[in-house]
DNA sequence: TCCTAGTTTAGAATAATTATAAACTAGAAA
DNA sequence: TTTCTAGTTTATAATTATTCTAAACTAGGA
């Protein structure tokens, strides 16, 4: 459990104000055991279900891109026009099922690369995701 | 150099109608050398660039969604809101550059996997796709 | 308590894609 | 060769995801 002071450390060291909104957007994302994915309208249904604390569309928006420059998310590849998040910052990998459009996560050491090529003149390796495309037996 | 009547030939093989309109559009695609990476918009402007042949945006949305269905481009993951297409159909992978915005393909055999995880139950592994992303030195 | 830069907000604007329904056409059948 | 029809194309409208705008609000230092 992320205490709200954990998580208004982690905002102010982001140079974030810990506003009402953020606080209760970061709760959202991190107070929780399990790695967690989204998307924009997945986390703005999730937070604004039931007429509870109301937090606009705009600003859903906002701060998953300012959580996400600020490095306390990160976008996920996928060939669908909508952006996914992962609370998972470590290096990872995906399965990703067409069927159920759902991503679940392969830990770093579950994959393993023998041979990678080198990067282009000028360029170093930021980052490697593997994407594991499933389909029926 | 492919020829109109193997490019009809591949139309009718999967069972699209070798209109005008899809000849066209599968020669900008496969008749060239070199692998070539797209989006929707790229190619319409590629296609009706200077008055020449008019077709219309939607039957570029259309005949790539088609040509994808039908195997003969492949569709190439990003974290852009954006569908991006490969002509080269071949598993392989991807450099991204996100200074450029640009896809760069990697050559099957210069990945080479050590270990890769067991599928879920009931799925099998249709594709795996790497994409290592570059930043300035 | 006051002040102000940073933030939130509703709603407009934009961008990518998909749907619609009328006009057109490839190609089989007469 | 003409006729017919299902498949295709097209302009345009609709939808979906996201970004922009500018006015109202607020955290927190002075």
């Amino acid at each position: 459990m992320q205490q709200k002071k954990e998580i208004i450390n982690k905002l102010r060291s982001s140079n974030l104000r810990p506003t009402k909104q953020r606080i209760l957007i970061a709760k959202k994302l991190f107070d929780r055991k399990e790695t967690f994915h989204f998307t924009a309208e997945t986390l703005n249904k999730e937070i604004n279900r039931k007429g509870q604390n109301k937090i606009s569309l705009a600003t859903i928006y906002n701060t998953v891109e300012a959580f996400k420059r600020a490095g306390h998310i990160r976008e996920i590849l996928t060939n669908n026009c909508k952006s996914y998040y992962d609370t998972n910052i470590k290096s990872h990998h995906h399965f990703y099922d067409p069927d159920s459009k759902k991503l679940t996560d392969i830990d770093y050491q579950e994959v393993i690369m023998k041979k990678i090529p080198n990067p282009p003149k000028g360029k170093k390796i930021k980052d490697l995701e593997v994407v594991i495309s499933l389909q029926k037996k």
